[in-house]
DNA sequence: GCGAACGGTCAACACGCGTAGAGTGAGTTG
DNA sequence: CAACTCACTCTACGCGTGTTGACCGTTCGC
């Protein structure tokens, strides 16, 4: 095997490694010497590769931070559009981890926080709110996110029984009414 | 000052100061020496007072978990009794920083997270499936209670500008249609 | 083929943590 | 006032952590 391919290899089992445990338990809870060991490799190979825990957590645990699916919608289109864009954060393996070892720590890494609450939702919910219009345009938007987070959450991170397992139609077909009754609130 | 006032007192403050940085640190980046200088004590008081780091979070970060008031309510009255029930838990100071404690750490926090994830949404959801009834009620449930998971987060935890200064009015008035949605889906 | 470069390992350091046990001094009780 | 209780402090231990720098062995460029 060549040089850089092994190097390429093992990198991936690292960053592997670390997103299947930032996702699971935590950022605090998952040790550089832990996440070694799943990749059977030596704790300062990680140092090496990705500078420190904080790089290696940065570079593990991503967010595809797309704004413009969303944002390019029409006031119809909006409801589907938000449902389409965080669903399909949770597409493919690797993203799909990426994205539960983002959400399970956003609540308790600063950075983490920092990202999922100034970039995830205030910066979208100020792009929602124009295209909502009308008064309560930014609450409204605000609770579009928080929706969108507590389905997030639910159904990848908590993963509870009736939502984990949903069918992606079913959640469509259920969830476009709910940010509806957001867009065009009943008078 | 008498004696046991004196230690309800420091107690107290004790508690006063494990929420106030569990809530914002969150857990693991909340040490007893920290906890211990901010209510002006020695650290080894706090492990007498409280047996242990978990034996304090245990007793700072309290969701109170009454689900009669939102099970006892109608189809009709769901909408507004699950409202009032979520907003309820963050009403009064010690309460309100306990259960922003507990959310904080929701996602990290191994007991937490079992709490969140089975007593809180579960068993939750099975109540609110049996009131709701029809084909997909488990899943209308959840998301129900997705829904208001994210609220509690966006207003509480995460604080987003819009939703966290908004009326308690505003927030009924808007997101009852929302749940209702989820209550009567439309054909 | 030889020296540099690099993937990978080993052993160790310094630090902060949760925690334990002995000690102290003021309030309580007979 | 003496004996005692109990809130509270001091000191220290042991451990696991992130991180470092010196060290091997193979692979690459010349």
């Amino acid at each position: 095997m060549s040089r850089d391919e092994r190097r390429r290899r093992t990198e991936a089992a690292i960053l592997r490694a670390a997103r299947e445990q930032f996702s699971v338990a935590g950022y605090e809870r998952t040790t550089i010497r832990s996440v070694a060991a799943a990749a059977s490799v030596d704790p300062a190979l990680v140092m090496q590769y990705f500078g420190s825990k904080e790089g290696l957590f940065a570079e593990a645990a991503r967010w595809d931070d797309d704004h413009q699916t969303v944002l390019q919608a029409s006031r119809e289109e909006l409801p589907r559009a938000a449902l389409a864009d965080m669903l399909g954060k949770f597409e493919g393996d690797d993203t799909r981890e990426a994205a539960v070892a983002f959400m399970r720590n956003c609540l308790t890494h600063p950075e983490a926080n920092r990202i999922m609450r100034d970039e995830v939702m205030c910066d979208r919910a100020a792009g929602i709110a124009a295209i909502l219009g009308g008064d309560d345009a930014e609450l409204r938007a605000g609770l579009i996110g928080a929706c969108m987070m507590g389905l997030g959450l639910s159904r990848y991170v908590f993963e509870l029984p009736g939502v984990a397992t949903a069918s992606r139609a079913d959640l469509e077909r259920l969830m476009e009414p709910v940010l509806r009754a957001l867009v065009d609130p009943p008078a």
